[in-house]
DNA sequence: GCATATGTGTCAATATCGCTGACATAAAAT
DNA sequence: ATTTTATGTCAGCGATATTGACACATATGC
């Protein structure tokens, strides 16, 4: 009789099965393009800060440059990502989506996005907020990573 | 203007974030016993199912036997679970946790706990439900893996 | 101008965790 | 007796991450 622990494992639990199955449709388009889960973090996270530098990509994925530097390399390589120097400071490379990795971000992120709806509308009322007030509790350092489309 | 794709873009963000940081603190301190994630997970499902069969423990992993022989090996050999034959099938290795085993697995899922105990008390009232349907409606198939703790 | 700091790229080695394929053994089921 | 099932194991591979070291261009501070 631990009905306290009980409902934490469960939550456990729901966040591992939950996780899984919210990246793997991703993961297997993905796999058809001979990429992987890393691949579509770079290009979501430059589709979503058009403009951002190496650094600052680098900080909101907190993993290091030469991890990065793999999956940019492809992704520039194949066009998917296009960099161009600021000329504000010629050391910082801006990074942003080509036509064609925008089509790619938009293909996965619709998958996702649609999981999510599903689940929000199975859910019933105002589960999504709690849902979305959770998780943003759950999160270290709030604030320590600012995105274009916050404030 | 697109409050609607804008809302579902958030909800990513927040399932990466949060699960990053969901597993980060029990990540470190597998690094200090030298496993990783993976060892996680087999400890908690065969502590959270005793008795449990290799058979049972992939169909919940939903990994392969190669894969989880690797961790599974590593974890019986230093002493964190045990094996036992099966008296009525003696083919069935019935997995379940040591005292060690028992005391590693209750130091990570503590540390889990109370992440989520606190995002739970910082969301306020009635968070906790909505988050745990959500999950609940994001899974793949649910009921294609009974665990000893539902029904 | 010179020294230092910063942004980026790259080479090399290593670890974890997943995969496929192939094969072996034991025991249960038919 | 044959087949199926549960498990184990060997070998190799690929993706993702790591640390450490070094190179280079450019910005900044003195």
């Amino acid at each position: 009789m631990r009905p306290h622990g009980d409902s934490m494992r469960q939550a456990i639990e729901l966040m591992f099965f939950a996780y899984r199955d919210f990246t793997g449709e991703a993961d297997a388009i993905l796999t058809a393009y001979g990429f992987g889960r890393a691949h579509h973090r770079a290009l979501y996270f430059v589709g979503r800060n058009p403009g951002v530098a190496v650094n600052e990509l680098l900080a909101i994925l907190k993993i290091t440059k030469q991890s990065l530097a793999r999956v940019l390399g492809q992704l520039i390589e194949e066009g998917y990502i296009h960099q161009e120097s600021d000329s504000d400071d010629r050391r910082r490379r801006l990074l942003s989506l080509t036509d064609k990795g925008r089509r790619l971000e938009v293909l996965l992120t619709e998958r996702q996005s649609r999981r999510i709806q599903r689940a929000f509308d199975a859910a019933g009322n105002g589960a999504d907020a709690g849902f979305m007030r959770v998780l943003e509790a759950m999160i270290d350092d709030r604030g320590a990573v600012r995105l274009s489309g916050e404030d």
